[in-house]
RNA sequence: GGGCGAUUAGCUCAGCGGUAGAGCGUCUCGUUUACACCGAGAGGGUCGGCGGUUCGAUCCCGUCAUCGCCCA
């Protein structure tokens, strides 16, 4: 016997690991199923689970569950990624605590150390995910930095180097200078700052009393400036162009170019140019050919220098600005001082203000890899849903710069390059095969050292789709898994990861990774803010777990998964579906009350009885409707109309219809009743399976289902699906009507206070013969759901003082003289007859504008005619009950 | 400044050329032996404003407003 109420904890994770014991996540490459694969996004080796993993790992598993009860051979990849920055500072800290950096420990010991802590606490977010439920092949669990994936990078990174994809250059880059490490744009997040917009004066050579005023938001990158800016066409300073100022402070000649950069809108129209520390500038220097001095160390102090005054030395940036600028007001060049609101770069990791910096890194020819990662987007090889985030795509990568891969860290994938003494570099798989090169370069074996750089790590993780496979070895996975169906992530990873995999999967596979990428929302608070520690409303997942159970929180998730619209997650929601769980919970312990259990070889499309033809239609249709949702990523469309079907069609209705069935002593419906019942509980269980995997599973266990399934488990049953002929056109109909009945009656009843528990006769008159004949058939779920004594089909006038409503063509009536209020009954008619007033007269103007009649389509007009005629007929009825009412 | 999205019941959201829907909340009634984490019923919306297309617009187009996000 089922306990009173289900309770997760105790199923939860004997569930789970039944299911990842008997392998039932595990694909199978020698099968000859279809294969279905989708890669999963690794999460971060130091994350832990938070809303937005429980969203899209829910989402991926439920379409994995889904398609493995399909019958495919599904395969979800599932690792985690070695976060190099992340990492290297979670290590960091540890040893910080020791009073220690990782200098004092070198390199390889400190690398030892990462492993170390990978081994102890690496496990933290795949333990989390175990808890959510997911099904991935943990078998084939992947880490970025495993061998065999390492291996995949250096053969990529050989590759794009001799194809001259990879190179080396002198760019300025994005450079934490707490971090001490290049990282790319979009490990640079823009914030906004309060500061200010100093303007200093530079007087002009050879012009003593003359200056040009130039605006800055960084006056300590004065002392790097190698030119001013004008607008070409600014007449203030045209005559200027070609001409000199002379840098305050340090003296140097710096030349006056005239550049559409200016512009002569901001400031005084003039601007200081510093090609060593400003990307904008950086464009400026190049297209004049301007000197590029470089002024600050990797601390974003002021270099020790003799180009640099001696006063400024060695001084932190912002202690450098303040000395310059007060030195400027000393010598009478600082004009103004204004308040400027502007954005600032700061990297993500270390909140430090990023510093442009002039060094030389590997980059990545993006340009390149991304023409035909366009063009398969363009062409529809991969699609995005919902396809407007292919916009956000074809912006990005029409717009790509040079990739930054390299990083001044030591956690991550070494870069495969030599250096000879003379600087020549050799870049191959091995170190071995390095200096073969440098051997037969040199004409001699010849001493190499290895760049100390390592690849970001999203170098790695671009791999993913087909590293993971075995790739670059032909294993027989590479061939059935790639490329992957879909790809489920959040649009804030459009860039660092879809585009990147895309680009390295067309060139290395010659094909996408994968068929579409479906982009889902972001998880928000109720109030839609984003969740944020420093906010305080994060919701804990694991939290909600433990509180309302795994599937409550799967199944909302789902439900609120629409398309294009971010999930404000209220905990009310969650309840609500754990309240979802407990109602089907209590209709399986119904159904075990009852003695409804699975009876082998049931033909749902044999049964006899219109009720159990009608319930065998339905559950056709939510089978068919569910899956179709699924398959378009309607998430939410699917929760609904399993819900729906669950609590409304089956347990507010089917369950009531059948009640005087069960009760009674028809044995034959009695025995085709309790296994239609057992069989559509069953299949709530497998349809519903996909979204709350635990309590389907712990139910179909329990109440002995999975005949003809060999006792494996919803997890490996198959997904039901019925042909049109399933659906009972004229029990649907029969049903329909006894619904529409029963609905009549209780609200009316409600209407006018009849209270709850009277049994009260119903009479229908003018009842057509299959009127007459569906109350026959259902009089005793009718008198039971609609709470009457009796309910017969009367020729006779209404009795006086009946409550009247109008069903069909036949007039329900509640006689209850001397028992209601007569004004009251009068007043709800002439309500119900205004409402149909309102109703015919709306459709009149349709119907009476020549315009529609001649232009609607036949169908339209038709169903608006029907619709007039049906509220006629129960207006005239009503208007009738309202005289006999008025006359009595 | 450029782009994208949103605006529908008190709240959170579906829907989408032809009768405005759900869940939660509210109100009323209810110990009808699966379920009070429940059942029955009700109330509640000129579908952000203004134009246009159409026989017909919550839905399509334009515009404005407000809010949010991304990029500069």
């Amino acid at each position: 016997m089922l306990d009173k109420t289900y309770r997760p904890a105790d199923v939860e994770a004997k569930r789970y690991d039944a299911w990842e014991n008997s392998g039932a996540f595990a694909a199978n490459a020698d099968s000859n199923a279809t294969p279905y694969t989708i890669m999963m996004p690794p999460p971060n080796v130091t994350g832990s689970l938070h809303m937005g993993h429980a969203l899209t790992f829910t989402l991926q598993d439920i379409l994995v569950r889904y398609h493995r009860m399909r019958g495919d051979d599904a395969l979800w990849q599932p690792g985690t990624d070695h976060a190099g920055i992340a990492t290297q500072m979670v290590v960091e800290r540890q040893l910080a605590a020791e009073g220690k950096t990782r200098h004092d420990l070198g390199r390889a010991a400190f690398i030892d150390k990462v492993w170390q802590w990978k081994a102890e606490s690496g496990g933290t977010i795949t333990r989390q995910l175990r808890r959510l439920g997911a099904s991935p092949d943990w078998e084939r669990e992947r880490f970025t930095m495993d061998q065999g994936l390492s291996e995949a990078v250096a053969k990529v990174f050989v590759t794009l180097h001799k194809q001259k994809l990879i190179y080396r250059d002198k760019r300025l880059v994005n450079w934490d200078p707490k971090l001490h490490t290049a990282i790319s744009d979009l490990e640079v997040e823009s914030r906004e700052v309060q500061g200010h917009l100093w303007h200093f004066k530079y007087p002009l050579e050879n012009q003593p009393d003359r200056f040009i005023t130039v605006a800055t938001t960084r006056p300590e990158t004065m002392l790097g400036d190698t030119a001013i800016a004008v607008h070409p066409e600014d007449e203030r300073y045209r005559d200027l162009i070609g001409g000199h100022a002379i840098l305050p402070l340090v003296g140097r000649r710096i030349v006056i170019v005239g550049d559409e950069y200016a512009d002569p809108e901001t400031g005084s129209g003039a601007v200081k140019i510093t090609p060593a520390h400003d990307f904008n500038d950086f464009e400026v220097g190049r297209r004049h050919q301007l000197e590029m001095i470089n002024v600050l160390d990797r601390d974003a102090r002021i270099i020790d220098d003799a180009i640099i005054p001696e006063a400024y030395r060695g001084l932190d940036r912002y202690e450098a600005r303040k000395r310059i600028v007060a030195d400027m007001e000393a010598l009478g060049l600082l004009e103004r001082i204004e308040p400027h609101t502007h954005m600032l770069p700061h990297g993500d990791r270390s909140g430090m203000v990023i510093e442009p910096w002039l060094t030389d890194q590997w980059y990545c020819d993006a340009v390149t890899l991304a023409q035909p990662a366009i063009k398969a987007v363009e062409e529809g090889r991969t699609v995005f849903v919902p396809k407007q985030w292919e916009n956000t795509y074809f912006e990005w990568m029409r717009n790509i710069q040079p990739w930054c891969i390299s990083r001044q860290i030591w956690w991550g994938h070494q870069i495969p390059a030599w250096y000879g003494p003379d600087g020549a570099v050799f870049v191959e798989e091995t170190e071995d095969a390095a200096k073969a090169a440098a051997e037969a370069h040199y004409g001699a074996p010849t001493d190499l050292t290895r760049d100390p750089d390592v690849l970001d790590t999203w170098f790695s993780s671009a791999l993913w789709p087909f590293s993971t496979l075995g790739w670059p070895n032909q294993t027989k996975e590479l061939e059935r898994y790639y490329p992957g169906d879909v790809l489920v992530t959040g649009f804030d990873i459009i860039f660092f990861w879809v585009a990147r995999m895309m680009m390295m999967g067309l060139h290395f596979m010659g094909d996408v990774p994968f068929r579409h990428v479906y982009i889902h929302a972001l998880v928000r608070d109720e109030r839609g803010q984003k969740m944020s520690k420093s906010k305080g409303n994060v919701i804990d997942p694991l939290n909600l777990i433990d509180e309302y159970g795994c599937d409550a929180l799967r199944f909302t998730l789902a439900a609120m998964a629409a398309q294009g619209r971010d999930i404000k997650l209220a905990v009310g929601r969650v309840e609500g579906n754990r309240n979802f769980a407990t109602k089907l919970w209590n209709a399986a312990r119904y159904c075990e009350m009852n003695g409804c259990v699975p009876v082998p070889g049931f033909d749902a499309q044999a049964v006899k009885l219109t009720a159990n033809r009608w319930i065998a239609g339905e559950v056709a249709k939510t089978a068919a409707r569910t899956a179709e949702a699924i398959e378009a990523y309607r998430f939410n469309d699917a929760a609904g109309a399993l819900y729906q079907f669950t609590w409304n069609t089956f347990c507010d209705w089917y369950l009531e219809f059948t009640k005087p069935i069960l009760n009674g002593d028809d044995e034959a419906a009695k025995a085709e009743t309790r296994a239609t019942t057992a069989w559509v509980l069953d299949e709530i269980l497998h349809l519903l399976h996909p979204f709350m995997p635990f309590i389907t599973e712990e139910l179909r266990e329990q109440l002995g289902g999975g005949t003809g399934t060999g006792g494996t488990g919803l997890i490996r049953a198959a997904w039901p699906v019925f042909g049109p002929e399933m659906e009972d056109a004229a029990a649907q109909a029969e049903m329909d009507w006894v619904v529409r009945l029963i609905s009549t009656v209780r609200t009316v009843r409600s209407e006018m206070n009849v209270p709850a528990g009277a049994q009260i006769p119903m009479l229908l008159k003018d009842a057509g013969t299959e009127t007459a004949r569906r109350l026959d058939t259902h009089r005793d779920l009718i008198l039971r759901m609609a709470r009457l004594s009796s309910a017969d089909t009367t020729t006779e006038p209404a009795p006086k003082g009946a409550i009247q409503a109008v069903l069909d063509e036949a007039a329900v009536l509640l006689p209850l003289a001397g028992v209601i209020d007569i004004d009251q009954e009068k007043a709800r008619l002439r309500k119900e007859i205004d409402k149909l007033s309102g109703e015919v007269a709306k459709i009149d103007q349709k119907l009476n504008n020549a315009n529609f009649v001649s232009r609607a389509p036949e169908e339209v007009i038709e169903e608006q005619r029907e619709r007039r005629a049906t509220a006629e007929a129960g207006r005239a009825k009503l208007t009738e009950a309202l005289a006999r009412l008025a006359s009595a």
